[in-house]
DNA sequence: CCCTGATTCGC
DNA sequence: GCGAATCAGG
């Protein structure tokens, strides 16, 4: 693919968010981190700033033919750098049987114990804690499976770590490549 | 090992 | 100009 005009002012609109040149390049598509890091210098954007690191110093480099052009030092753009504020310990078990932290706290140990095993116990499978990322974060290795409604704002995908170039983790695989009889038989 | 950006240089 | 290969680091 070719650097459209489009393409470019995506480049330069996403760089300036704080995405990494991966994430960008995944979003273009078509195009590898390298070609969108490679587009970044030639656009001569601003770097990603680095603390006490000597940006230009490009000391044991061999055949370094070219002097390193005085690069301005940059101030961080890292204002925009949300990408969700890593989740919370998401808990495997959907809804947390919150014993409300009032009353009734002298029960809490016989209420717990017959909450907890419910969930798992009954299939033998042990459900993956989820890492709950967002679209942009999927990678080759994470799990794509997706939760909730996709036009809501709460979606999410699995993200747990997808086994050798498969779509989704061991668990989310199951589900997904379940055969409609085999699921009808599974009582 | 996963990832990040930086740089070089053949194309 | 482009980007794979490579480097240097987290």
């Amino acid at each position: 693919m070719s650097w459209t005009d489009e393409r470019v002012e995506k480049l330069k609109q996403l760089w300036s968010e704080g995405l990494s040149a991966s994430q960008i390049a995944t979003q273009l598509g078509g195009v590898s981190r390298n070609a969108v890091i490679g587009k970044v210098h030639r656009l001569a954007l601003p770097g990603r700033a680095k603390s006490g690191t000597p940006a230009t110093a490009s000391a044991t480099r061999p055949t370094n033919r070219n002097t390193t052009p005085p690069r301005a030092p940059n101030f961080a753009s890292r204002a925009a750098g949300r990408t969700q504020p890593s989740a919370p310990p998401p808990q495997a078990t959907p809804s947390a049987p919150r014993t409300a932290g009032a009353t009734a706290l002298k029960q809490e140990t016989v209420i717990e114990a017959e909450a907890a095993p419910a969930p798992q116990a009954k299939a033998g499978v042990v459900v993956p804690i989820m890492r709950k990322i967002a679209l942009t974060e999927l990678t080759e290795r994470t799990c794509k499976w997706p939760v909730g409604d996709p036009t809501a704002d709460d979606f999410f995908f699995c993200g747990c770590e997808s086994p050798e170039n498969s779509p989704y983790c061991s668990y989310h695989a199951k589900l997904a490549y379940q055969p409609v009889s085999e699921r009808r038989r599974a009582s």
